[in-house]
DNA sequence: GCGACGCTTCGGTGGGCACCGGAACGTGCC
DNA sequence: GGCACGTTCCGGTGCCCACCGAAGCGTCGC
């Protein structure tokens, strides 16, 4: 007979992937729920080729990340959705730290990424809160117990073009609340979360901007506001200077 | 590019206090949701009180833990359920990786374990499992669109003497699932997973065992089984499990 | 083919930290 | 008051591991 029950060095063991300034970088970073070469990782963590191809390949066998060779290329990305869940669960019970500007441009790319961005698969920032509150405020969502899809909300998907049926086949859950680590509340994660962003994305309601950063396109905002009830001013990023040229 | 909020070295602290054994196994005795005194750890983990001590301030100031000073005594517990649901979590993305039994003592305590057990303030292990599969089975909870609690699931728990009222108030979600790490299938978290767990013992079903163990008293397996429609005979703790799980 | 590029392997080095024992402090008990 | 006990502070020791540079290997481009 042989039992799973989890024991100190298990855990440890696996808490020690993340325990490391370098390996959290990456993973931080794996976030977005793409795939990295492991020299863009090393660029971003400011650490040697060498020193990242070892902390991928113990992130690897820990079962953290997945690999997929390309030519010379080593690509990572997380292992999965719930891999994603447990790094936002454990940037939730960091604290929360007051925040040093370093600089104007790191601030824009700071309030940038507060406002919007992905969280693995699905949308989290202000924008991600402010999708959940809505469809709950409008009835599309039912929080009483647990949160559950009611009919006003089946058509309103239906209406933006996301089929629900095929969400529910697979063993991930419907939805789920994602503990938003900027705003302190939660944001739509599960399968629905994943398939509103991606159909977000789709009708060119949003665009990548840097890193995991997400923005509004120009016809995105009125769009979005008008599917969700709301004027398109509700949906402005709340103190973010938008400089004219930059859509880079 | 700058790095995101919550950064890699605010991530990597935090997992570091999970990354040693001695802290993890710590953790994990906490898990029981009890305040336990610093000694009590030492001799559990096997290392010397001055190195508990050590211990238990970094985990206290890295806010996972909340202390209590009681005389010459200082009882830890853990900081509250989201604590409890991030190691959990940890601990169910752990490899799952057969342990060889060490001894028939060792094997009884382990399968008493994976029986049913407290979950910090819940129920888990099979029992626990069991539980909210029937719930879903009986249609008590509605499982479709996320966990809802029908208007069956709402007098049945009046019957039980669980008034759910009052469980909405507080900010802790109502219904959560939680990710039982020997079964990988979810068990019933959240308000009401911890006043059903209360409940249970307060009308003596359930009673404590060593540790985090628990077990159905004489008078409350059958009680139990009548009150989910369920044959005594489905709570047997030595359920055989008929295909698949035959790996010896 | 050749060179550039991305990645990996391998010693070596340095820093961080888990651990201990012993002394000191406070508390509870007699 | 005196003693036992639980805990804490402190210095010291040893291990683990993140990091690097250099060399080696496979891949892509010309």
């Amino acid at each position: 007979m042989t039992t799973t029950a989890t024991d100190g060095p298990t855990l440890a063991r696996l808490a020690a992937l993340l325990a490391d300034d370098t390996r959290a970088r990456i993973c931080l970073a794996l976030l977005d729920g793409r795939a990295w070469a492991a020299g863009e990782l090393a660029r971003l963590a400011g650490v040697a080729p060498s020193t990242v191809s070892d902390h991928l390949t113990r992130l690897v066998r820990g079962g953290l990340l997945v690999e997929q060779r390309q030519g010379r290329h080593r690509y990572v990305r997380l292992a999965g959705p719930s891999v994603a869940q447990l790094i936002e669960d454990l940037a939730g019970h960091a604290p929360a730290r007051p925040r040093p500007v370093r600089s104007l441009r790191a601030a824009r790319a700071d309030a940038a990424l507060a406002y919007a961005r992905t969280c693995y698969d699905h949308l989290a920032g202000r924008l991600g809160v402010l999708l959940r509150d809505t469809m709950l405020d409008r009835g599309l969502l039912d929080g009483a117990d647990g949160l559950a899809l009611t009919p006003a909300g089946l058509g309103w998907l239906d209406g933006l073009g996301v089929p629900v049926a095929p969400l529910r086949a697979g063993r991930r859950p419907l939805m789920r609340d994602c503990l938003d680590w900027t705003e302190r509340r939660p944001h739509l994660a599960g399968a629905l979360g994943a398939a509103l962003c991606d159909r977000f994305f789709e009708v060119g309601w949003l665009t990548r901007g840097g890193g995991r950063a997400v923005r509004l396109t120009p016809a995105g905002g009125p769009a979005l506001a008008a599917a969700l009830g709301l004027a398109p001013a509700d949906l402005a990023p709340a103190a973010a200077p938008e400089t004219g040229g930059g859509r880079a």
